[in-house]
DNA sequence: CCTAGATTATTCGTACACAAACAAGTATTT
DNA sequence: AAATACTTGTTTGTGTACGAATAATCTAGG
């Protein structure tokens, strides 16, 4: 008995972590305006905006890729023509991506309903709880000193 | 440059669940002492430890997985005879799933390292900061928030 | 009773997620 | 310069994740 009550799934950071996320995932697939568009690919998007030009294996560390998940998200975008590929003529490994117009003007486009996803997403919470909830959730992530 | 410093990716809830997630991931492959078992594999047997029968259905609903996911995680854990699977005789759509001798024995060998997972992925929080998190997890998880 | 609607389980297709192994290129060491 | 080590990108294999479609079964309303 004590061994059940010990351990309950509803209470560990892992299950609950798991499920905070599918909510996410869902508010995001309804919300982000483009019914292609996933979680991750909206995140290369968005830094490729940000940063212009990035190779493929860095660009995967700044959005927590692995580089074989990569290969999919990438091949994708690239597939609906919203990213470009080129290779480093400084390093011949890496190669060069960068937001072609079509994907400049959608990362435009949808970035706002970005914000209101997040925002959707932490609705339960009041605004001091969401406050508290995101410094919280950043150092388990451990992200607190990420820089660019 | 305000679009840009308007949305910041490290500062969405999505991408900081998606990470803390990621990392609990890791910390529970270390530490769960069965290299082949997974997250919700080990939820699916800990789950029928304490309700010993439940329906294939119904206890996807309790861990928080689609039918289809649960298609491949039952039958992971039923291809390692860790769980039983029998017709039930009241309703025959119901596939009635229970823990093997082997399933049961090793939910009891493993499940306190499944709670020295959820304290290591909680670590780099204080003691109260720990129980804030939960609190406000638990809220966001619930998916009473929007449709359906 | 009997049919419309719901539920259960399965299958298919697409998209993450990551370990492992690999080839090609770059950097470091001797 | 040669040997070694590391980095970048690719492929393969396994395991979630979920929408959509399907077949079998159960339930409710008429």
């Amino acid at each position: 008995m004590t061994a059940k009550d010990s351990y309950i799934l509803e209470r560990q950071a892992g299950h609950l972590l798991r499920r905070a996320h599918q909510r996410h995932s869902a508010i995001f697939q309804e919300n982000i305006g483009d019914a292609q568009l996933t979680p991750l690919q909206f995140a290369v998007l968005v830094k490729l905006r940000d940063l212009k030009e990035v190779s493929q294996n860095h660009l995967g560390r700044l959005t927590a890729m692995d580089a074989a998940t990569m290969q999919g998200v990438i091949k994708r975008l690239a597939s609906r023509g919203l990213i470009e590929r080129r290779p480093d003529p400084n390093d011949r490994r890496r190669l060069i991506l960068s937001l072609s117009e079509k994907g400049s003007s959608l990362v435009e486009a949808l970035v706002s309903n970005g914000s209101g996803i997040t925002a959707q997403t932490l609705q339960p919470l009041s605004a001091a709880e969401q406050k508290i909830f995101l410094d919280l959730l950043a150092k388990l992530a451990q992200l607190n000193g990420h820089r660019e």
